[in-house]
RNA sequence: GCGUCCGUAGCUCAGCUGGAUAGAGCAACAGCCUUCUAAGCUGUGGGUCGCAGGUUCGAAUCCUGCCGGACGUGCCA
C-alpha cells in the first residue's frame, strides 16, 4: 500500500506527463498536508516550482492540472488557490476503502522492507559496580523505542548493551574488597566504590596496589578474577531489575561488555601501526583524522593507546565498530548516546572510514539526546546534589501514580491499583522523555508527566481506555468492531479517518529520521481527534444500525493504531483506569 | 580561540526536504454532565519566531555575521 502523499505525487506525475508532456522525478514533486482545513487535505506547489521551466504563469499551470485531476474520483474537489497552490479535498469514499483495507493489515499500512538487513542499536550501557542512574534513563528509553520501530519496519535488530565492566576502576575496587576481606553479597558496592576511589586518590600505597591489581585482573589471576566475576554478576542482576521495571527489551543476551573486546585491542593497535593508519605522537598511539582541531587549532587526533600502554574508550569503541560491521554484518549502526559525545563518535566514524571497514552502503549514525534538567534548569540531581538513582526514581513515579489511581478508583483492590499505577508511571516516564525533540535538554517533572491534561501519557491512555469501555458497552471485541464496514460521512469522522491514514507515513519517516517525538505528536493529535469525534457523534445510539457499526469500526481502527503507536514507543496500554 | 547544539506566547514545547493568517498544552477567564468514563469537550485573551543582513514569487525554516546559553576541545568515560 502506498502512503497517501506518494499516491498523489504519482497522480501529479502522470498529469504533468499527459498535460504538458513533461517528465518529472517523483522526488521533485512536493505534496504536503494543508495548513488549514479550509484548504482541503493536501496541497502541492508544483505549479509554482515548474513555472520557469514550463514558461507559464503558475495559475495557468494550476488550472490545467486542476481540470485534469478533477476527473479523479480520489478527490471530491481540486482547486487552485493563493499564488498557484493546488488544494486537494479527499473523497470520503477514498478513506472508507483505504481504511477498510488497512484494518486487516498487521502493519497498518506501513511498507515493510522486503529484505531484513542487520542494524545494531547501541544503548543503555551502564557500568558494573555502579547503580544505574538518571544518566542512563534516556539512552535506555530512546534506544528501546528505536529498536521497536526498526523491528516493525523490517530491520533485523541486534541490540548491544555495551556495559562498562573493565578498566582501572576495577583494580581499586577489587583491591579494596580484598584488603577489607569483604563479602560482596553483603556490601553496598556503590559505597565500596566511593571508598576505594577516595583511598586511590589519597593513599599512594593503595593506588600502587590498585594498579597492580588491574594487571592481575588482565592476567586472569584466579582470586582477582573471581571477585570481578561476582561483581559483574551482581550488577547484571541489578540491570535486569531496572529493565524489567521499565519494560524494555534488553536482556542478558544483548550484553556485549567492554571486556569482550579486551583481547582484540592489542592486535588491533598492532594492525593499525603496521598499516600506517595510526602513528605515535607525544608518546601515545593516535589516528589523525581530517577536520578535527584542538583548542590551539592544531590537528586533534583520536587517542587509541596511552603512552603507558593503556587503552582508552576510543580503543574499545573502535574494536566494537569493527565487530559490528564485520562479524554482526551490520548495514546500519545507531548509537543512542548523550549529545556531549558527538565529537567522539564523529571521530569514531571517520576512523572506521579511514581504516576501510565501511563503504557508503553502511550507515553509521547516532541518536543524540540532551540532558535531563531539574526545576532549577540545571542537570537533575537530588536535593543534596547527588545523582538520582533509577530504581528510587521509578518507585517515586509509581508512588505518585498509585495515589492518582486509587483516588479515582476507590473500590479497586490494592493489587489492581498497583498494577495500573505501575503501567501508568512507566508510560509517563517514557512518554515525557520521548515527546520532545531528543537533541534538546528537557525539564523533568513528576507532576507534568502524570498530568491528564495536555500531551501526556495519561491523556493518551485515557483515550484508549474510553475506547475499551465503549466496546465493552457494545458487548463486542476489537476484532468484531473491525469486522464491520466503515462508511464515514461526517466532518469529524473524516478528520479522524484522514489522520489514521497517515500512520504509515509517520512510521516510515521516523524509521529513517529517528524523530521519535513525531510519533508522540501524531498520537496526541489522534487522541484529540478521537475525543472530538466521541463527544460529537453518538456511537452506540447512532441513528441507523449501519452508522453504529461504521462508527464502532472507526473506533476500533483508532484504538488499534493508538495501541500500535504506543507499543512502538515501548508503552503499554490499559483497559481500565 | 575553534567546534557542536540550543534560543518560537508568562511557562513547557510542536512547526518535516522553504509555502497561504506561526500552532498545542499548562496557567488565566467564560461555557457544557437525567445521555457511550467530565481524567473529557467548546470558546476568549496572549507572538517584533534572539538581532541584523542575504537568497527567493515566498523565510521561524536555507546562507552569512553578531548577541545570549549549554556542551566539547590529546593520554577520564
Amino acid at each position: 500500500m502506498q502512503n497517501l502523499f506518494k499516491e498523489v505525487k504519482i497522480k501529479l506525475q502522470q498529469a504533468l506527463h499527459d498535460a504538458f508532456n513533461l517528465d518529472v522525478g517523483i522526488d521533485q514533486i512536493e505534496v504536503q498536508k494543508t495548513s488549514h482545513q479550509k484548504f482541503g487535505h493536501l496541497q502541492t506547489n508544483v505549479s509554482l516550482k515548474l513555472s520557469k521551466q514550463l514558461r507559464l504563469p503558475p495559475p495557468k499551470i494550476g488550472q490545467v492540472l486542476t481540470d485534469y485531476l478533477s476527473k479523479d474520483n480520489t478527490f471530491s474537489k481540486v482547486e487552485i488557490a493563493g499564488p498557484g497552490f493546488i488544494n486537494f479535498f479527499i473523497h470520503p469514499e477514498f478513506f472508507n476503502s483505504t481504511l477498510n483495507q488497512l484494518k486487516d493489515d498487521p502493519y497498518l499500512g506501513v511498507n515493510v522492507m522486503p529484505s531484513h538487513p542487520h542494524v545494531v542499536v547501541d544503548y543503555s550501557s551502564p557500568n558494573v559496580a555502579k547503580e544505574m542512574h538518571v544518566g542512563h534513563l534516556r539512552s535506555t528509553i530512546i534506544g528501546d523505542a528505536i529498536c521497536r520501530f526498526l523491528t516493525f519496519v523490517g530491520w533485523d535488530v541486534i541490540r548491544q548493551n555495551h556495559i562498562g565492566d573493565w578498566g582501572t576502576q576495577f583494580g581499586m575496587l577489587i583491591e579494596y574488597i580484598i584488603q577489607n576481606e569483604l563479602d560482596i553479597k553483603n556490601e553496598n558496592i556503590t559505597k565500596c566504590y566511593q571508598q576505594a576511589k577516595k583511598m586511590f586518590d589519597e593513599d599512594t600505597e593503595f593506588a600502587k596496589k590498585a594498579k597492580e591489581r588491574v594487571v592481575m585482573l588482565q592476567q586472569h589471576d584466579e582470586k582477582t578474577h573471581s571477585i570481578w566475576e561476582k561483581l559483574v554478576a551482581q550488577s547484571e542482576q541489578h540491570f535486569t531489575e531496572v529493565y524489567e521495571q521499565l519494560d524494555v527489551l534488553l536482556g542478558e543476551a544483548d550484553v556485549r561488555p567492554e571486556s569482550f573486546y579486551n583481547p582484540k585491542l592489542q592486535p588491533l593497535i598492532d594492525y593499525l601501526q603496521k598499516e600506517n593508519i595510526s602513528s605515535i605522537d607525544q608518546g601515545a598511539k593516535v589516528i589523525f583524522l581530517d577536520g578535527f582541531k584542538d583548542k590551539d587549532n592544531h590537528p586533534l587526533p583520536m587517542l587509541i593507546q596511552k603512552s603507558d600502554g593503556g587503552f582508552l574508550y576510543a580503543t574499545t569503541d573502535l574494536a566494537a565498530i569493527q565487530f559490528r560491521i564485520e562479524t554482526l554484518k551490520a548495514k546500519r549502526v545507531v548509537y543512542c548516546v548523550d549529545a556531549r559525545q558527538q565529537q567522539h563518535f564523529d571521530m569514531l566514524f571517520a576512523a572506521a572510514n579511514k581504516i576501510g571497514w565501511c563503504d557508503e552502503s553502511i550507515d553509521l549514525n547516532y541518536a543524540l539526546f540532551g540532558t535531563i534538567l531539574g526545576d532549577d534548569g540545571k542537570p537533575f540531581k537530588t536535593r543534596s546534589g547527588d545523582t538520582v538513582k533509577l530504581l528510587p526514581l521509578i518507585s517515586k513515579a509509581i508512588e505518585k501514580a498509585t495515589t492518582i489511581v486509587s483516588t479515582k478508583n476507590p473500590s479497586w483492590d490494592q493489587q489492581r491499583v498497583n498494577e495500573t499505577a505501575r503501567t501508568l508511571a512507566v508510560a509517563s516516564l517514557k512518554y515525557s522523555d520521548l515527546c520532545n525533540d531528543k537533541i534538546k535538554n528537557y525539564a523533568f517533572s513528576y507532576e507534568k508527566m502524570l498530568s491528564f491534561d495536555g500531551n501526556t501519557a495519561p491523556y493518551l491512555l485515557n483515550a484508549y481506555v474510553r475506547v475499551q469501555s465503549l466496546l465493552r458497552k457494545a458487548n463486542i471485541s476489537m476484532d468484531q468492531a473491525l469486522d464491520y464496514t466503515l462508511n464515514i460521512t461526517e466532518q469529524n469522522e473524516i478528520q479522524l479517518a484522514y489522520h489514521l491514514v497517515l500512520f504509515s507515513y509517520e512510521v516510515e519517516t521516523i524509521s529513517t529520521s529517528l524523530e521519535l517525538h513525531r510519533m508522540c505528536h501524531y498520537l496526541y493529535q489522534l487522541a484529540s481527534l478521537f475525543h472530538h469525534f466521541y463527544e460529537h457523534q453518538p456511537i452506540l445510539r447512532a441513528e441507523t444500525n449501519e452508522q453504529k457499526e461504521s462508527r464502532l469500526c472507526l473506533v476500533g481502527i483508532s484504538s488499534k493504531i493508538l495501541a500500535q503507536g504506543l507499543n512502538l514507543l515501548g508503552i503499554k496500554t490499559l483497559d481500565h483506569m
